[in-house]
Parts: structure tokens; C-alpha cells; sequence
RNA sequence: GGGCGCUUAGCGCAGCUGGUUUAGAGCAUCUGCCCUACAAGCAGAGGGUCGGCGGUUCGAAUCCGUCAGCGCCCACCA
């Protein structure tokens, strides 16, 4: 075996192995379930540290509940991602010189189907390379057979509920994607423009009203200006009419307590068409409405002359045009929020037009509960709030989009009108005829709407479409597998996705989707910046596999994520993972190098065996209690100490047996067990080292994989804590020798003598591992130690390295002052508490029980202190 | 503008219902070591008074108030 561990053969081995045996497929059986369903990525995207990060949790929680005896299925899957697939299939054909324009529906979903062949599952077969534990049998894709039918049975159900309606409202524009949006889609940035104070001549008067407005091109769309009634610097404009600027269109002057009189000039100029509160002022005084942009935000013949020039263009050169004309009063720096689009980061413009809406009230209302009551729990718990005010202000989800990779939406108009929802064409037909009587009508007469469905409107039922739920309800799958156990996602999609989740879980299975969801943080860089493509601070997870290894990798990210905290993301954190592997390599080296030898054990080894035997069963129950609480970066740190530092620095340290020597059979045995629990605790965060070694520890049969060895048996049992106890203070003594050894220069090679002093009382397994652990030549219980030795405390003993020679009485003097000082000071905090009526009185007796032990032991130091002092003096 | 959260060693964090040896691990730092498992290592050491102020209490990093800084979410002031 090399000296070094090198993971890529050993990785490639054991996944083929798990999946030649199919160890991950999963089928309903008597045992519990344990489901995750996995958040799916894009369909042509690759792998960003996101997921790398939020697959290797799932597979941690996946994998430690195999362990435990469940039947563990996690089901993969991809995101047919409507509108950003269908963005780089445009951009594609565009590069060939192809416009989207240019092509029929099917011609143009022929090339994303293509591109969806190309690029589709990369991103799942890099999740192998990560190690994940996926049934891939189980792999799904919102856009198959299944998960299609799935999203129209289930429009259509909504539809005949009536929670599906479909009507002209103001919505979101993408003027670059031309498509409406959801409220979600919109990411509201700063932005540092301009405020525009346009003159609005009085009519028939010689005087002007000043409006304040950051879109001086919206004027043409005018309809109407409006102040506040109550507002007396603008009352003498009451019942007049102004004259749009430039345009020359005179419009009525309203009144609303909507406008507030302290922004502006108290003047509001309203445009119906562009303006959300605009609209509703429009509707409420029935104003009518101008539509001055196309759709690809350019203006249009409404405009007149600024038609087909761009919205933002036209500003500059109206702002331009009514400084010209004398109309421009003034303008201002003004910073205010303005909407983009989340997936091409423009600037969103309202747009009232007709599209589809789910009614959202009656979902919340069965969504808000299940989560406030703790049923369905949040991890951290602090998204519970943000959860819930979501909820509680929860408007309409505008479902329609005008795209064609999706799911398109079931619905045929009528050659007289109106419009029938059905799953298909032929039932649409017969709905059709049945509705108007007119037996003539024939396929070629409907016209299926052109728009398809939100990408979130099948995600939302992947909990429940992956098993087929809504074509079967009730099917045997369904039924195993639902509700799941635990979701793991990122907090920003927490409205797009886990809430509705929950509302389509409570719809279609009366039922929550999942018991738990962990809310992993966001992998930023060094720097504290968002991993992105754009910024190109995104390291290729692949590369890190390469150079540290799978396991590595995984636990560079696990050491430091809790639920919910932001990631610093750095490549050390794979290189601490890395050598971690390396540690415990090197450890498996070293014991399968013993020879073995039928002796007894000895007393020293009797005692590091029992000893090790109790800190695994009190560090596993440690383990056990986090992962309950999912603090899965503490689980992998107290393994982590319990390998690296107490087995490996200590525990192996004491049973060693000396160059060349054999270990005794029994020492053996022990060890290799406690290994083996040491890679069944360690598995779930790094599968494939902890699988390499479970295979060489013993002879295993074909077919037997660390995957399914119980951990339960590992945290069964009390820990002797009276005996962890005592190591520990062994522990002491060893390291106050070592220290007098580093700060005098003392080789370990050299002997020394070790005087206990006082009434300590050591074991002869104690003294043994002492000698062992330092090299001493003898260990003297004593009165008086010897002139001139360098001491040290541990517990509440003094020992003493007699070093005549080497000690230098100053530097031994100035050590004891200061511990003395310090035990001195110590005593006083504890004399003060003691000495206070009202705490002896108050405090729980067991608290100041405590005080007087504190009392004690400080006191015994301060003894021992002062005499060596005196004996030094 | 509203809501939530954070502020503890150089760094990123843990410290739950106040009291468990005058604050804990990890990484980094410093010192000494190639001693045949591991220099991707071994041994040892240093480092914070818990953002500021005020309060409650016998006792506060831990509870309350307030100020400051940071972050996130939500929101139609043009």
C-alpha cells in the first residue's frame, strides 16, 4: 500500500460496484421508508458548487438511513426549465443564423429536444462522479410521459375546481424572453436614475402644473393627471384639464387620496397601461388606457413619432426633446427599485394582457398550519417567518407563459368564441360539440392556446408525479414513498418551489410532501460573492474531484455548513478533506501491519481497549443526537476528532507495539472492530475511502458493501464515563511531560523520571501507558520531590520531572508565580460566589455544591504551588 | 418603509431554557521534530472578556432595553 491514498481508481471501483449490484434501487418492502426526492437541476445545465453541496448532504442523510435499516430512496431527476432552455435554444439557433420567428412550433421544439438530448443529464452524471446514492432506475423529467400527463390532469382538475381562471390583468413583461411573469420571477434592484419634473400646461391658462416622474416616456400613455384632495398646494387645479407635454393631448385632472403630497410637486401623472397603481386609478375612473410599447419594449405606432424606437433610448431623447420645447422644469438624481426579469435581467415592464392565473387563497390557507404548528419542520426554523408572511399576502401565480418549451396549456378556443380545458384534443372535440350542440365541428376547427405553463407548475407536484401520484392516486408507490422524509434546497426558492409544494402536496395527497426541509446556505467564494458563471469564481466541481477526491471534496464542504450559514467556499477546504483521507489511510495502514501474536493482553492495552470502547459509544450517541437535529457539519467534526485525535493520536499511540514486535491477538481483534465502526460512523460523508477499507479490513463475500452495515449497535450501551474520566486526566499528565520535554529541549529518546506527588494513586495499566507515552525510566510516588525538578499540574496532583541539571530556577520560579496568580485569582471568584449569603440561599444546592468543590481543588493547587515555591527558594 | 437574522480568538463557527474549574473546538499562526503508519505528518504553545451602553439578577456571552454595523426577505410612493 502506497503512503499516500489516491482516490480516482478506488472511487471509479466502488461506484461500479454499488451500481453493479443495485444497491441504490429501492422498492416499496415491510421496512420504514426513507425518501428524498431531489431538488432537479436544469436538464442541459452543468453542476455548480450549489449542488454539489446540497447533493452531498442529501446523500449524507440518504446514506445514514440505509445504515440504520430503512429502505432508503433518493429519486433524481431534471427540470425541463422552460424559459431559460428555451433562451439557450434561441441563442443557439441564433448563432446558426436561425430566428426563432422563422419556425413553427415544431420545428422549433424539434431543436430543443435536440439540444435537450445533447446537453440533457450531464449534470446527473456528474452527481456519480460526487458519489451520489441515487435510485437511477427512478430518474424522472418534468417534461416525460409521466410528469406531462401528470401537469395537464392536473390543470384541468384546477380548471373544473374554478381555481383556474383566465383574464386581462397587469403583469409582468419580459420585453427579451416575451413572456409574462410570475411575482417571483421579479428581482427588484437599485437603481440610480433620474426624477424628470415635466411642465403640464394649465388648459386655457397660462400656467403650469409640474409632474415628477422617472419615466418621461411613458407621457404619450397619459390619460389623466392626479392629485390629492386634501392637498392645498395643488387645489387650484381642481376640476382643470392639462395639456400632455410634447404630445398635446389634453387629459382631466382627478383626484385621489392615493397620490401622496409630500413626494414631488404633489402631482401625479397616470398611465394606466404601465403602471400597476396607474391601472387601478384608471379602472376605478374609468380612464382609458393608450398601450405605447410592443412587446419587445419598443415603442409603438401609438408612440408616433418615437415609434419602434427602445423604451430607454426614447427617454433619453423625449427628456432631450422637452428641454427643447421649454416642458423640462428640472430634473433630479432619484434612486428607487426598479423590477427585472430574474432569467435575462432586464428591466420588467408592466403590461396588462390576457393569461392564466391560479387562485392562491384557498392553497395557502391549507399550506400556512402543517408548517406553523411544526408538523412539516423548517431547518433553520427562522424561514418559518418568511414562509409565512409569503402566505399571508399571497396574490394570484400567473401560470401562463408565452413559450413553447413546456407544457402547453389544454385549452382549444371555438371558432364563436370561448374556449374548452381538457386533457386532449379528442375530449376537448367532444366537450366542444356537447357545449354548442354543433355536431358539425371537427379538430381543425379548435385552436389549442399557444402559451405553455410555468416550469414551477410540474415542479410543484415532483413529490407526488415521481411516483406517479396524480395518474394513480392511491397506486402502491404512492403510497410507500409519500409523504417523503426530508427536502434539501436552497432558501431562495422557497415560494417558487417548497411552498408549493406543500400546496399541491395537501391538494392532491391530503398530505404533506415532506416531514423536514433543510435549508442549505449559499456557496460564495472567499470574498463572501455569490458563486456565478458571470463573475467566474465558480471552481469546476469535477476538477476538485480530480485533485482531492470525491470524499475530500465532501467533506471540505460539510466541515462548514451549517443548515442555513453561508459558505465561504475555498479550495483548502478540500485539501483539510483530502488529508483527512490520507490520516485514516494511513492509520489502516499501520494495523493491518501488525503481526499478531497469541499472548495476553497487557494491563496497558486492557486499558486503552475499554477506554476506546466507551468514547465510541459516547461520541456515536453524539452523532446520533446531531444528525436527529441535522447539525451534520458538528456529526462529521466529532467524528472527525474522534478518529483523528483519539484514535489515531492516542488510542493507537498506547497499543502500539514496539518496531518489529507482535500485537497481542485480543489488542487486535478489539482494534479491528473499532475501525470498522470508525468507517460505518464516517460512511455517509465519505463513501467510497470508508468503502475501500470495510472491504480489506476482513474477508467479505461478494456482495456485501459498508452501505448496509447497521450503525445502531455503534452508540448502544452507557459510556464508562468514569473511566473517560481518568484518561483524560492521564491525558494531562502525558502532555504536561511533553511539554517540560519541548521547553527544556529534552530528545525523546532520553528517559525521565516521573515523582507523583500527594495522595494520587495510579493503576498499574495508568503507570504503564505513562511510561510508554513519555519514556520514563521509573515513576516514584513522593512526599518531597526532588530539588530542582520542573513541575506541572494535572487534576488537582502535582508531578515533578526531577532535571537538576536542566532546570533554570528563574524561568521555574516565574512559571509557579504565575500559575499561582492565576489559581489565586480563581479562588477569589469562588470565595466571592461563596461567601455571598444571597447565592448560598438562591442557587440550586447542586451549584453551590459545585462552589465548594472549585473551593477545594483551587485551594489543594495553591498548596502544592507554594511549596514548590518554597522548595525552589 | 416593514419583517427576520447576525455581531464570541487572525478566519469561518459552536455555546439550548442564565451558574459544570475566571469562554470552546476546527483552520490558520508560533516553537521543536523526517522518531520506519502518515511532513497531506508528529509533539508542544500562544491568542478572545463574548459589537457599544444601560438594566434585571446573588450571578449574564446567555434574559430585557437601547445605539451602531452587517446580511437576508418582503413592499405599487410616481
Amino acid at each position: 500500500m502506497d503512503a499516500k491514498y489516491n482516490p480516482t481508481d478506488i472511487e471509479a471501483k466502488w461506484y461500479q460496484y454499488w451500481l453493479d449490484h443495485k444497491f441504490f434501487h429501492s422498492e416499496p418492502d415491510g421496512r420504514e421508508p426513507y425518501t428524498i426526492v431531489i431538488p432537479p437541476p436544469n436538464v442541459t445545465g452543468v453542476l455548480p458548487m450549489g449542488h454539489m453541496l446540497n447533493n452531498t448532504i442529501q446523500d449524507i442523510l440518504v446514506r445514514r438511513a440505509r445504515q440504520e435499516g430503512k429502505n432508503a430512496c433518493w429519486v433524481p431527476g431534471t427540470d425541463h426549465a422552460s424559459i431559460a432552455t428555451e433562451a439557450k435554444v434561441v441563442n443557439k439557433l441564433a448563432q446558426q443564423g436561425i430566428k426563432k420567428t422563422d419556425l413553427s412550433r415544431e420545428e422549433f421544439l424539434e431543436h430543443a429536444w435536440d439540444w435537450t438530448r445533447e446537453h440533457g443529464g450531464i449534470i446527473l452524471k456528474q452527481l456519480r462522479k460526487l458519489g451520489a446514492s441515487c435510485d437511477w432506475d427512478r430518474t424522472g423529467f418534468t417534461m416525460d410521459e409521466v410528469r406531462s400527463e401528470s401537469v395537464i390532469k392536473v390543470f384541468c382538475d384546477l380548471y373544473r375546481k374554478g381555481l383556474i381562471y383566465r383574464g386581462v390583468r397587469m403583469v409582468n413583461w419580459d420585453p427579451k424572453a416575451l413572456t409574462a411573469l410570475s411575482d417571483e420571477e421579479v428581482i427588484f434592484k437599485e437603481h440610480h436614475g433620474k426624477l424628470y419634473y415635466l411642465r403640464y400646461k394649465v388648459e386655457g391658462e397660462d400656467k403650469y402644473a409640474i409632474v415628477a416622474t422617472t419615466r418621461p416616456e411613458t407621457i404619450m400613455g397619459d390619460t389623466a393627471m392626479c392629485i390629492n384632495p386634501n392637498n392645498e398646494k395643488t387645489a387650484w387645479l381642481k376640476g382643470k384639464k392639462v395639456v400632455v407635454p410634447l404630445v398635446g393631448r389634453v387629459i382631466p385632472v382627478i383626484e385621489d387620496e392615493y397620490v401622496d403630497m409630500e413626494f414631488g410637486t404633489g402631482c401625479l401623472k397616470v398611465t394606466p397601461a404601465h403602471d400597476v397603481n396607474d391601472y387601478m386609478l384608471g379602472e376605478k375612473y374609468n380612464l382609458p388606457s393608450i398601450d405605447i410599447f410592443n412587446d419587445n419594449g419598443t415603442l409603438s405606432e401609438a408612440a408616433g413619432l418615437y415609434a419602434s424606437m427602445d423604451r430607454f433610448d426614447c427617454r433619453e431623447q423625449i427628456a432631450k426633446d422637452l428641454e427643447a420645447a421649454g416642458l423640462m422644469e428640472k430634473t433630479e438624481d432619484y434612486t428607487n427599485n426598479v423590477g427585472f426579469s430574474e432569467r435575462t435581467n432586464v428591466p420588467i415592464e408592466p403590461k396588462l394582457s390576457m393569461q392564466w392565473f391560479l387562485r392562491m387563497e384557498h392553497f395557502a390557507q391549507m399550506a400556512l398550519p402543517p408548517v406553523m404548528e411544526d408538523r412539516l419542520r423548517f431547518y433553520p426554523q427562522k424561514y418559518k417567518n418568511t414562509y409565512k408572511h409569503w402566505l399571508e399576502n399571497i396574490k394570484d401565480w400567473c401560470i401562463s407563459r408565452q413559450l413553447w418549451w413546456g407544457h402547453r396549456i389544454p385549452a382549444w378556443y371555438l371558432p364563436e368564441g370561448g374556449f374548452i380545458v381538457a386533457e386532449n384534443e379528442a375530449e376537448a372535440l367532444r366537450l366542444a360539440i356537447e357545449k354548442t350542440g354543433n355536431h358539425a365541428l371537427t379538430a381543425a376547427d379548435l385552436k389549442q392556446d399557444s402559451d405553455c405553463l410555468d416550469t414551477w407548475f410540474s415542479s410543484w407536484l415532483w413529490p407526488i408525479s415521481l411516483f406517479d401520484g396524480i395518474r394513480n392516486p392511491g397506486n402502491k408507490e404512492i403510497n410507500y414513498y409519500y409523504p417523503t422524509a426530508d427536502l434539501v434546497t436552497g432558501p431562495d426558492i422557497i415560494f417558487f418551489w417548497v411552498a408549493r409544494m406543500i400546496m399541491a402536496g395537501y391538494e392532491y395527497q391530503n398530505e404533506m410532501p415532506f416531514r423536514n426541509v433543510y435549508f442549505t446556505g449559499i456557496v460564495r467564494d472567499k470574498l463572501g460573492r455569490k458563486m456565478s458563471k458571470s463573475l467566474g469564481n465558480s471552481p469546476d466541481p469535477l476538477d476538485l474531484i480530480e485533485r482531492f477526491g470525491a470524499d475530500g471534496v465532501r467533506m471540505g464542504m460539510m466541515l462548514s455548513a451549517p443548515a442555513g450559514n453561508d459558505i465561504l467556499f475555498d479550495e483548502s477546504l478540500c485539501e483539510q478533506g483530502r488529508n483527512f483521507n490520507n490520516k485514516i489511510w494511513n492509520c489502516f495502514r499501520l494495523v493491518k501491519g501488525w503481526q499478531t501474536a497469541d499472548t495476553d493482553q497487557p494491563a496497558y492495552a486492557r486499558l486503552a481497549t475499554d477506554w476506546f470502547a466507551a468514547k465510541l459509544t459516547e461520541t456515536a450517541a453524539e452523532v446520533e443526537d446531531l444528525f436527529k437535529k441535522y447539525r451534520l457539519s458538528e456529526a462529521l467534526m466529532a467524528i472527525y476528532k474522534l478518529f483523528w485525535d483519539e484514535f489515531s493520536s492516542w488510542y493507537l499511540e498506547m497499543i502500539k507495539p514496539a518496531y518489529g514486535q507482535p500485537i497481542d491477538r485480543c489488542t487486535y481483534e478489539l482494534t479491528l472492530g473499532y475501525f470498522d465502526r470508525l468507517l460505518r460512523l464516517l460512511h455517509p460523508f465519505m463513501p467510497f475511502i470508508t468503502e475501500e477499507l470495510w472491504q480489506n479490513l476482513q474477508e467479505r463475500k461478494e456482495g456485501e458493501s459498508i452501505m448496509f452495515a447497521a450503525v445502531g449497535d455503534i452508540a448502544c450501551g452507557q459510556a464508562d464515563t468514569v473511566l473517560l474520566g481518568s484518561v483524560e486526566e492521564l491525558k494531562q499528565i502525558i502532555a504536561g511531560v511533553r511539554n517540560i520535554r519541548q521547553q527544556r529541549n529534552i530528545a525523546p529518546k532520553e528517559a525521565l523520571m516521573l515523582q507523583v506527588m500527594g495522595e494520587k494513586t495510579l493503576q498499574a495499566s495508568e503507570e504503564q501507558v505513562l511510561v510508554k507515552l513519555c519514556n520514563l525510566s521509573s515513576i516514584e510516588h513522593v512526599g518531597q520531590k526532588a530539588a530542582g525538578a520542573a513541575t506541572f499540574i494535572a487534576g488537582v496532583t502535582e508531578y515533578a520531572v526531577p532535571l537538576d541539571k536542566f532546570v533554570n530556577k528563574d524561568e521555574e520560579l516565574k512559571k509557579l508565580q504565575a500559575e499561582l496568580e492565576h489559581q489565586e485569582g480563581f479562588l477569589r471568584g469562588v470565595m466571592a460566589k461563596l461567601g455571598n449569603e444571597r447565592f448560598v440561599q438562591n442557587a440550586k444546592p447542586d451549584i453551590v455544591e459545585r462552589e465548594r468543590q472549585k473551593q477545594h481543588d483551587a485551594e489543594s493547587r495553591i498548596a502544592a504551588l507554594k511549596e514548590s515555591i518554597a522548595a525552589l527558594g
